[in-house]
DNA sequence: CTTGGAAAGTCAACATCACTGTCCTATCCT
DNA sequence: AGGATAGGACAGTGATGTTGACTTTCCAAG
């Protein structure tokens, strides 16, 4: 039972099970794409004193403006405490502006700020420039595949997720004035 | 210059160029698939107190037994004293061998011991389970999208290093008698 | 053959980050 | 009023990573 048994209840032998090994490149490309794809926004992250959590944060913030901890929370799958560490300093440095829900008053809606979307900006085109540049290597069929088998790795739950995942918020307006016609428009 | 600001250097409107909406899809998706990905291991280390670089540090020895401690950082991309924390608890839990270099005495060679290798076993097969049934789900087509897309993630330096990784070893023998003749084979 | 530099590896101290557990406040709803 | 929910705070633990200093071994110059 070595990795050349090649006699696996999955691998039946037939031409659409994946070949170990093919399974074995593809880890191997996935840890090292991965690293290759959080390195430009890590690099300006380190700057400024900030971890992937807090482009995250920023991330799922600039994304769905006024979305509530709990939501933030079950998005990142993190702890509580775990982001409410990032997200204290993100408050504190003046790029997220936690608001009181509302419509239940013990929430907070969370919003960027004008500083917090010019950094969530600023590491959002250095993570998409790469993937851009990928994407156009590699051309429209292979992105679709590339897309494709990243779903289907995920679990049921989170896929659901992320396919729910509310559109790109158009205008999105950042919080400004407190008085506004409630969750406006 | 807001999220819908589709008229970048680089999205010049014409078909080939993937839109903004679509690299942040594909970021997203890189974000919840990875989590996916190492969620299968992290539940079986975690068990046993070991982390992430444990399991690299194992997978990496498994693929290319007897390589030394240099050419392991190289790959894993972590200082030499990261990696030797998580070596020794490795080799004092007795999964990893570290014999003197046959060619260089400064040098350490790395085994796994059939501990490690069935640890390792344990591991890889979580882990592949999940993208093989991806693989299978996703088609044939797509996965070759999917490698493409992962290569051309990767800085060109990680990229050769990817490709140049040695073939999956066949017999791999284990280091077992202290005599053999030299660099066996 | 000795000596000194370079390379491989190891050990120790320190920083960061995430998680668990627990307690607390404010608010909602019945 | 009382229970449940949203959120925040604090202490402790563990994994991971870094810099700095040290030992062993190799190699090449004197």
């Amino acid at each position: 039972m070595q990795h050349h048994a090649a006699r696996n209840a999955t691998d039946t032998g037939c031409g659409s099970a994946a070949s170990d090994e093919q399974v074995r490149r593809g880890i191997e490309a996935m840890y090292f794409a991965y690293r290759a794809f959080t390195s430009d926004p890590d690099l300006i992250l380190d700057q400024i004193g900030y971890g992937r959590a807090h482009h995250r944060t920023l991330h799922f913030i600039n994304r769905d403006p006024g979305l509530t901890v709990t939501a933030l929370l079950a998005v990142l799958g993190v702890t509580k405490q775990s982001l409410n560490r990032v997200l204290r300093a993100l408050i504190e440095d003046g790029l997220v502006d936690s608001r009181i829900g509302s419509r239940d008053r013990r929430e907070r809606q969370l919003y960027l700020t004008d500083k917090g979307a010019a950094l969530e900006r600023r590491l959002s085109q250095a993570q998409r420039a790469r993937v851009r540049a990928a994407y156009h290597a590699a051309g429209p069929q292979a992105v679709e595949g590339f897309r494709l088998v990243l779903e289907a790795m995920m679990d049921a739950e989170m896929l659901d997720r992320f396919r729910t995942l509310p559109p790109p918020h158009p205008p999105a307006a950042p919080p400004s004035m407190a008085s506004r016609t409630e969750a406006a428009e």
